[in-house]
DNA sequence: TATAATAATGACTGGTTGGTCATTTGTCAA
DNA sequence: TTGACAAATGACCAACCAGTCATTATTATA
């Protein structure tokens, strides 16, 4: 394991016990067996270390949503209740970084953080349009921004059980219960509040794209990374790919389903099918 | 103005600009014109002064969304919208509180004031339970509890886009929305996630009445605060009646309301229509 | 006006913080 | 074994913190 793996894995486990700002890089690095200055070889700061940890999990579950929403194998119902179950099983699994995300996303004034924050929001928001769209199409064309609300406000609410209660729930007990509420406001609410303009200037805030050169960048970083393997191979590939562009679309599908396979790559599966557009 | 009050004020500022970690008191008694022994004067620490902030408008908030449930001219369709409208409307007035209130229950690690939240969460859930129940009796028996949580989610993904946007909204447009969107899931759905036994458990930790002895000693304090008026003379013979239970319970009812009059005392009004269960 | 009582002050204390850097330790190839 | 380089250390720093208390200013009373 990586000094950084080492440290990100400690500090976790204290921010969500004690919170950031309690949380002091003297016990971050008692608790990792390392120096002070040890520490700062890793990160340049302790802003920067919570910065890492946050792109580490949201960009997982980011993509691990889309990848639910996208496989067309998932329809109707089962979708929704997929959604929400990835969502809580995500929750579930990595319940030390949903508590630090929750309390330091509402609490901070860091700008980069905050920023941040509303970076991945938006991302989901747009997974879970993509989803109502795909559900409901035309039926929900006026309620849609509600409709995302609420499913936000549904899954905000219901993941303080997980998170704060220790107790085992069933999660697909759950998942159906949401499901159905979900689909009798999609079906029959007709007050909606927040119109199209209202919703984009709550999103003004620059959303920028990865460029191109950024992407490229992000791939060269993943392959030195990774150990020779298919996903490796595939990885090399598809950056010659993305700047030759000479590979044949079921090609490039095939390799961006190859590099899925290893979680680390998840994120990158994900940029890269909005970069092809699929 | 008391320098309690002026203290409070310029912390509430201060505190929902930059959270309350990272306020110090200097900042605080620099911002309100007084000496760092002037603020020791006033409150026995820091906590103790968020402590404060927290009972001041919860006990506001808690009184009026009681009072609107319990006041028989509101029904149906009509109470849900006053319900979040009376929730919105103080948000907003209050929007320096809420910010400070969303962010620091979520964030804090003091035992007292996580305790606190919870305390008034139970209370505002009593409230919404019995407002459900005045609505739609029978019929939600198996699904009031998470009625309850939806209402929740609806509340607090709504409420963030008042406090984090300043955006003029049309409160009566949201209020009939989530009013449309509360009576769907109410009367039709049918699948229901919190069991009694779960909602006991959430609640588990121990909501501790308050005392005969307590509701008195807040009487007095009260009393001393107030100027003469027909609310001071109606709170002295309520708290008479407190102890020697002599009075028609027609007058009480008259009297707590003569005291709801003046806002301070809407929280006492509370605790005495409680107290003698009405 | 004189005295007692109360209110207000701000320099100070002991402690913690994030971050730095001169020094030591470990790891190679030659 | 030597020497060159990188990795790791932890004493140290300046800044800040909540909270204290001897001192001073203000007010009320006689």
């Amino acid at each position: 394991m990586s000094k950084k793996q080492l440290i990100m894995e400690s500090a976790l486990e204290l921010f969500a016990k004690q919170g950031f700002e309690a949380t002091s890089v003297q016990q971050i690095t008692e608790h990792s067996g390392i120096s002070k200055g040890a520490f700062y070889l890793s990160f340049k700061s302790k802003d920067e270390l919570i910065m890492a940890l946050i792109d580490h999990f949201m960009e997982q579950f980011v993509s691990d949503i889309d990848h639910i929403v996208k496989d067309s194998n998932n329809r109707g119902e089962e979708l929704l209740r997929k959604f929400f179950y990835t969502t809580f099983h995500s929750f579930q699994k990595h319940s030390d970084f949903a508590k630090i995300f929750i309390k330091e996303q509402a609490h901070t004034f860091n700008e980069e953080l905050i920023s941040k924050g509303r970076h991945f929001d938006q991302l989901i928001d747009d997974i879970t349009l993509s989803m109502l769209d795909q559900l409901y199409g035309e039926t929900v064309q006026h309620t849609k921004y509600d409709l995302i609300y609420c499913i936000k406000g549904f899954m905000h609410v219901y993941s303080h059980l997980f998170l704060f209660f220790n107790v085992p729930l069933d999660l697909d007990l759950l998942c159906r219960s949401l499901a159905e509420k979900t689909e009798l406001l999609a079906k029959h609410s007709t007050i909606p509040f927040i119109t199209d303009e209202l919703y984009e200037m709550f999103r003004k805030t620059g959303h920028e794209e990865m460029t191109h050169g950024q992407l490229i960048e992000v791939m060269e970083q993943k392959i030195e990374e990774l150990e020779d393997s298919i996903e490796k191979e595939s990885l090399i590939l598809l950056k010659q790919d993305v700047q030759e562009r000479s590979l044949n679309p079921a090609i490039v599908k095939g390799l961006i389903t190859n590099i899925r396979n290893n979680p680390h790559c998840r994120w990158i599966a994900y940029l890269l099918l909005h970069f092809y557009e699929i």
